[in-house]
DNA sequence: TTGAAAGCGCTAACAT
DNA sequence: ATGTTAGCGCTTTCAA
């Protein structure tokens, strides 16, 4: 016996008013007199009742639902960021509709097509490149969309992020100021992981400066598993000239070959110096201490919910931020031996 | 210039039918004619047609959504689960919505609240007990919903997950065997919090029985963050007679125990012992390695997935399953000093 | 195999 | 301040 849930129309007839006043006492309180918003109230309590979604979204044509779809969930990597994006939301009544792609474009696609099916008012997207298909569908739908992880100046799109070939510039410069000459760097998969290839790119660029004297034995892009960089670990160690300095292109890759390398018992950073990218709460946990990259997740997480609202309220009042990353220096890095 | 989407309407027009026959095309392909189908189909394809949400929820009922309300996304305790738990609803065509609460029951009722207005078809929470509104409102719902990360033979609600008391029993009759006799527990707060609660009762209970020796010198409940961690390490180090042993209520506690700890100067286990719960990625990065309980969450966000999908399409063929957790021994575990 | 028509629950003019 | 009415886009009888 499936109790139907009680409709406007029932706490309408409790209250002993129309339909429409009750809409209105929901919506726009301030339009209804005090003595029957009380009575109102009254009923609806006694009712259970609360709007059914599917009929304010056909009337409204909006749905205060907003959809994310992320990489990947399991992965600590984004959770802060929605965690806060989720939590500004929430206090302007609006609902998170998460999806995670697992680092697969077709997958985003279909996870795209079927947040904005359900009604999506804006997007929350990871990255800035995507399959032609994916970004005519999300033109031809106008959907308010913004990016977040990474950062374009040149693009009409709406981002807040950070720019991911300077930071990948960044720990380089670094890792080449502690003197290490031989490097191999152990990137995310690029195909189709714009972050992950402005990240190696601007990595590559600075080594591959001529006048440094340095030297990239290998480039190795792998899965985000700790399995995936132990294994990539294998591989990379075993160059000649053997690498001094391992550069990661996340923690996770960071911290599994850390862990790897102490189990085979290279000392790091005695033996090999890794960096990693993101600052993960894991970064300060493992020994030694990842030298890594801060991600402003958080603030990266508000704003992006703050600048996607504002859009979707006002078409063309969001706008682009940019955030800073800085390095954070623990005992991974040290000068080679 | 909003180009409003297709609707069934403009698509019919297109393929020179009935609105009635594109929605049966899309919903009973079998039931219309192979040569209509085509043409159809070439149609929704011109036009990048996605079915309206509201409308379909409105004239079937069925939303095709999930809620799934967890106490929060930032900490990976729960990530991997509900990662587990949407990649299962994704291969049937299921939608995700997710709310936080950060373990506050008030904003659990508030969140469960929306997912439902929202015409989430079923629900996913975790834990077993919440506040009597709560309860009667998911009841006067009747909407399918299934208990996580807690197990209750007792309950004619559904559950799969694993038994927090027992777990806990498990943990501290391991730390009595290595031989502590005065041991600290530092717990994540209780109140409204079954899964903490009864993992401290368990523990409690083996610690407390009075042939072993030993007691508890302090019971200490705190938030579940590194820093919350360092302060409670601070304040129960302090008693007198000082625990050789510290249980903690999850890993993310007695990791920043051990951080602590270490920064105090102490050793860990040499100097006190500490163990965790949930075995989460970091439990065996931090060093020492964590001693902890091994929770299957992925297991558990599968079956939980399959089993509150067939109540949903089926109700009453959804089944509670217990899970089993065990013990992983790392480092952090030896007998006192 | 297809079409016509009646809602699903809500909101937003427009009246009163 | 409140009621009336006409849809929003879709599915689903019932007829043809």
């Amino acid at each position: 016996m499936i109790a139907k849930p009680p409709t406007l129309e029932d706490v309408a007839q409790a209250a002993g008013v129309s339909a429409a006043t009750i809409s209105r006492c929901i919506n726009t309180p301030e339009r209804v007199a005090k003595g029957t918003r009380l009575r109102i109230q009254a009923a609806i309590d006694a009712l259970g009742y609360t709007p059914n979604f599917g009929g304010r979204a056909l009337a409204t044509r909006r749905t205060n639902i907003i959809g994310a779809v992320i990489p990947s969930m399991a992965n600590s990597v984004f959770a802060g960021g929605i965690q806060a994006f989720q939590e500004v939301l929430a206090r302007e009544k609006v609902t998170l509709l998460i999806g995670s792609t697992n680092y697969d474009p077709d997958y985003e696609f279909e996870q795209i097509q079927t947040l904005i099916s359900h009604g999506a008012d804006g997007m929350l997207l990871v990255g800035s490149k995507r399959p032609d298909r994916t970004q005519q569908f999300l033109n031809s739908r106008r959907i308010p969309t913004l990016n977040v992880w990474c950062f374009r100046a040149d693009s009409d799109q709406l981002y807040v992020g950070f720019d991911n070939f300077t930071a990948g510039e960044d720990v380089a410069k670094l890792v080449l100021e502690y003197g290490h000459k031989t490097v191999a760097i152990v990137s995310g998969i690029c195909d189709g992981n714009d972050r992950a290839a402005d990240r190696l790119a601007g990595m590559e660029r600075i080594i591959n400066q001529p006048d440094n004297g340095a030297r990239i034995v290998m480039v190795h892009q792998t899965k985000y598993s700790f399995d995936h960089a132990a294994k990539a670990f294998d591989t990379v160690i075993a160059q000649s000239p053997r690498p001094t300095a391992i550069l990661a292109g996340n923690d996770v890759l960071a911290a599994g070959m850390i862990q790897r390398a102490k189990a085979l018992g290279f000392g790091v950073p005695g033996d090999v110096s890794i960096t990693g990218f993101d600052d993960i709460a894991l970064a300060q946990f493992v020994d030694p201490g990842l030298t890594t990259v801060r991600v402003p997740q958080v603030q990266m997480g508000q704003r992006a919910a703050e600048e996607l609202l504002a859009e979707i309220r006002e078409p063309g009042s969001g706008h682009s931020v940019e955030l800073l990353t800085h390095i954070i220096k623990r005992g991974s890095l040290a000068p080679p031996a």
